[in-house]
DNA sequence: TGTATTTTATTTGTCGACAAGAAAAATACA
DNA sequence: TGTATTTTTCTTGTCGACAAATAAAATACA
């Protein structure tokens, strides 16, 4: 191979203090969507040339990503993309259901008119994301409604939990939905027409009902799903 | 002032990799002390010569603070301790109340045996600190009996987000019992009790009432000193 | 041939320097 | 004297380089 630049590209230039921003979002895009699998290595030279930049913005990306719990550092040795703990996703589902629920309560309670254009825009979304069988659109889609609806609900504490909660499902569900073709079913898109008429009629314990109810239902199928592979598992 | 040496340091030897937590740890604890006042601006340069390190750590550390929500960064400005919103406190305390009650519930739940030992030393602190009646020894424990119950609890999420709440809950305190001499009354201690007992004996149920029956105590406790301060505020 | 020790190589943590942005100060102009 | 514009100062964001720590490879030894 020729030391030829393959790309000459013309406009190297980069906003200042946009640096870290850039490779944050690629990164956290390319975990999140399994473009780099659990236990990945992650070199910071070789981003540094990729990205045509020092390490120093790579590393306080690295720093971000981190403390969100999506990469893990060993001192003085590699760092590598997170690992997913299958054996015991429990207290993944358990702050999960917990939080559909006080975030669907906290938004019939506090949201302001200009939150329900938003949060309809996203329930379109995941509907046409259905009707499309789109399985991968529906996920990301659906935590987007999710998280709108948290953001109407005003409680930042709960709003960071719950996007780390629904990042980290994004991860698993991907995983699963790689080689089974599933779908989450039409009654989603009815359980999320129910939970904004709930918030939008600022009904707070139906808000919180259908939150918990919603949420219990997405995890009983994403374990129906992990029951059935491990089944294969066991069998191979 | 002559430019003599005050400190010939005879160890400016510092182990590597440790840079970065030494600047975080001592940040965050001069956050949460108030020895850094909300506001405050954050100088790298003055840091750096203060520390004798590079601003290479000294940045690192502060986009992990600035993750954690201690800090707030101006793209190409300043950046400075996170202010409180005092005006609006309540998401703050609905977070804290329910992960009080989460954390106590799921500690009956999963806790291990060698957990109480460490639960109840800290207990013990806190007993001390209220027979002393040292009221920032008092936060300080009381903060780490209930993290140790989190812990106990199993989950890191939960954990995660409540040690960030106790934080928070650290730095306004500290704010009130700055000015006024304040104090946990015994009746805490005894809670305490109550609820190491109910996590003792599995006692799902009775441990998730007192966790939130506890928690609103102290949210009451805060609300009313912030009551009379406001009071002192108008008349000034 | 298998294990222990040394050597090499790779990768990280830290450093000092430089330039871009923004704020503050200084100057020009009405 | 008050406002607009330029200049200066200060802080940050980024860079390339170097040294410590670790892993991998090579060598020595049984």
């Amino acid at each position: 191979m020729t030391d030829i630049d393959t790309d000459n590209s013309p406009i190297p230039e980069r906003k200042r203090g946009s640096g870290v921003k850039m490779v944050y979002d690629l990164l956290r895009d390319e975990i999140l969507d399994l473009v780099l699998p659990p236990g990945s290595p992650i070199d910071e030279v070789q981003l540094a040339e990729r990205l045509k930049m020092s390490r120093t913005p790579i590393r306080e990306a690295l720093v971000r990503l981190a403390g969100e719990g999506l990469i893990d550092t060993l001192p003085n040795r590699s760092t590598m993309v997170a690992n997913i703990d299958f054996l015991n996703l429990n207290p993944f589902f358990d702050a999960l259901v917990l939080m559909y629920r006080v975030t669907t309560r906290l938004a019939a309670q506090n949201h302001r008119p200009e939150d329900l254009p938003i949060i309809r825009g996203f329930h379109e979304d995941y509907a046409a994301a259905v009707q499309s069988r789109d399985a991968l659109a529906m996920i990301a889609t659906n935590a987007a409604f999710h998280a709108a609806i948290a953001e109407a609900g005003r409680n930042p504490y709960f709003t960071s939990l719950f996007r780390r909660l629904l990042d980290e499902g994004r991860r698993i569900l991907r995983l699963y939905y790689q080689s089974y073709e599933e779908q989450f079913p039409q009654r989603f898109v009815d359980e999320h027409a129910e939970i904004i008429a709930a918030i939008t009629a600022r009904d707070v314990e139906a808000a919180d009902r259908l939150g918990k109810a919603h949420a219990e239902q997405i995890v009983e199928q994403v374990q129906k799903l992990f029951a059935r592979n491990n089944k294969l598992d066991i069998a191979l």
